[in-house]
DNA sequence: CATGAATGAGGGTTCATTCAT
DNA sequence: TATGAATGAACCCTCATTCAT
């Protein structure tokens, strides 16, 4: 039959509505000032059936992130098979970073966040979503792109593309911070935002070509 | 008869002792997870007291924050007088980071954790404590440097300075996060430390000159 | 099923077993001298649940201080209906009053010390319940019988029914503290109480007479 | 020789400065919210000061309620020796009393504090408070007037005089807290204060009449 | 599966009082 | 005498988690 299918349909809608709510509160309020009970009022169910979803808040919110980290995979899933140079590509991935960082801070306030987690106190779920993060998602993305650049004779091969690969990522995450608030820190009031980016990648790259 | 002086200064010395304390405890259990007990209890002082000198524990955070930031500018503060180009510098910047961030990785974890606060709740003292990171001092002096760069034709001044001079600032930060946890994720473990700060000061810098 | 029902039942039962649990400590302790963990202990329930059911310390203290304002309703309300005039009203008012501060000398208090409440200070919900003191209960009924009083030419006209109001009421207080203990005070220790309340009731209306 | 003269005079000095201080402080923000601290900085003198001339926060409370005792007794000692009939007195007794709760508020505040006291944990001092209050002030006064009145015939000696006593001194009371807060609930707005209070004093004063 | 009442271990902070100088 | 640094016992309140229904 097929009822124990929709049974587990439902309970992953179920869930999937918990994490619409959880994000509504942590994005709003910040993981640390958000009680279950905010995340239970906004859910409209009780503190207990989040138990039942999630064994705890953490868990609650590392759910929240690895949904954040797929949206920023779908917007660029699409790129590896296109047809341009791995510079290009960058520049390309570089862009949708910015639209992302635009259109879903709080998504992205909830990956930078597991970023920062300090390493001393890893749960093991923790260190499999920084796997997720690192290896299967973006990250990756931008070490296979310099090594096709490297392949492709357009990005300089004496340096390791693992240190051009975490140079370049760093610098997203670096932009990412900027787009949020420390625009004005640099007094660069005065310059539009797409102009800013365009420079600013071309500044990054620039280092990296062959 | 400099009683008074004394008196001061074996405040000013107790104050210390608090500082010393809480740095000890917040480095090793993180902030959040610290309690006052904790720090009371390390400073071998009561918890009554720790209010005798801070007016909360945000405050004595803020304090271990600044001494670190003051560390920090301590070991750069010859580099402007140096006989060196602008470039050069840098380079000497970026190495000395390197070297605070090994030797002092529970300051630069203070540094790093009010550059991650979230503007939305962010307290007077604490924008104070920004100002003093952003303005006086490392920051300042990366823009500092690459004005000066410009002026001496050996970076590029097709980009704002400011822009140029984040991006290093970003790139810093990053190599902070690189020499606490993040250099086995892109599995370079077959690269010597130095060489590999050597490259990637080299690659960074690459992308700036003129 | 009714299941509902009796959950909404048992909680308020337990509501009030927490006020029962109250009112034995702060009557014997003092509003100010107990502690939660008092009420809690003498509760048998945890410090948590006594927040689940009330907010605050205060508002647990106002929940007692309105529970003791109904008692003295209740003991107060059959007597408009009766066939009395006024004054004789007023009289057997002022004798359910001393039944009262002797019954229920803790509950007493609890209304005494929302009447001292400084109102530089003052919150929303204890404003309510000053109305509900002073509106709804023992002052209007006061109120209502002078202006019965004044109707029926038993009570002067020559003073504001306001005015006679506010000092019958005013005595009422009075003679809550007398019973309570200052009796000894005005060395009357050679008259039997209830002689001394009959004197004193006259006394009081006699100057209302008209 | 007089240094020591001089001395005590200096610390009974300081000490009423203290009470200057204390004064200050407990009429603007309340005896309960009002801490050591406060009145450290208010009189300019060491938290530890205090304590050489107070053993404790309560008693320097008790020593600033005496003094308004004082003040209030001296406002009406003249009384005694005037050529009025008892009645009379008692009438610019009141008005005394209503002067006072208008041009000392503070001061009248601490005094029913006093009298508010909850006697189950009274210390000795406090009783001795008690004792003044009541018997060598103006208690004492109401007392010795209503039996002055009824030698003279004008107080009815049906009712025994400590009973007349109270009831006129429980009225001053009322009269009080009238003054200071409860005017608007009997909804008295449109009456002159002077007026009211003649009216009162003619209303309370009619019923203790021979 | 869902509930929500109950828990209880802290959390940061306050403040009257003491005492060495 | 005067100081003010130090104390430490409480205080009220929070909240992630559990569990009987």
């Amino acid at each position: 039959m097929g009822t124990s299918e929709r049974k587990k349909r439902e309970k992953l809608k179920r869930r999937d509505s918990i994490i619409d709510a959880a994000e509504k509160v942590f994005f709003s309020k910040g993981f640390e000032a958000t009680t279950m009970d905010d995340i239970a009022e906004q859910s409209e169910l009780s503190k207990g059936t989040l138990y039942l979803y999630f064994k705890s808040k953490e868990d609650l919110h590392l759910a929240v992130a690895m949904r954040s980290i797929k949206i920023l995979n779908r917007l660029t899933e699409g790129l590896a098979s296109q047809a341009q140079n791995a510079i290009d590509k960058l520049n390309t991935l570089g862009h949708t970073f910015i639209s992302f960082a635009k259109q879903y801070p709080g998504h992205l306030q909830s990956i930078l966040h597991v970023e920062s987690i300090d390493f001393r106190q890893l749960s093991l779920s923790k260190t499999e979503l920084k796997h997720v993060i690192f290896k299967e998602s973006p990250v990756r993305m931008v070490m296979e792109l310099v090594q096709q650049g490297v392949s492709e004779g357009i990005i300089r091969k004496d340096i390791s593309p693992g240190i051009i690969a975490n140079m370049l990522w760093t610098q997203m995450l670096g932009l990412f911070q900027f787009v949020n608030f420390q625009k004005s820190l640099f007094e660069m009031v005065d310059i539009s935002e797409d102009e800013m980016f365009e420079n600013y990648m071309e500044l990054v790259l620039s280092g990296v070509r062959s």
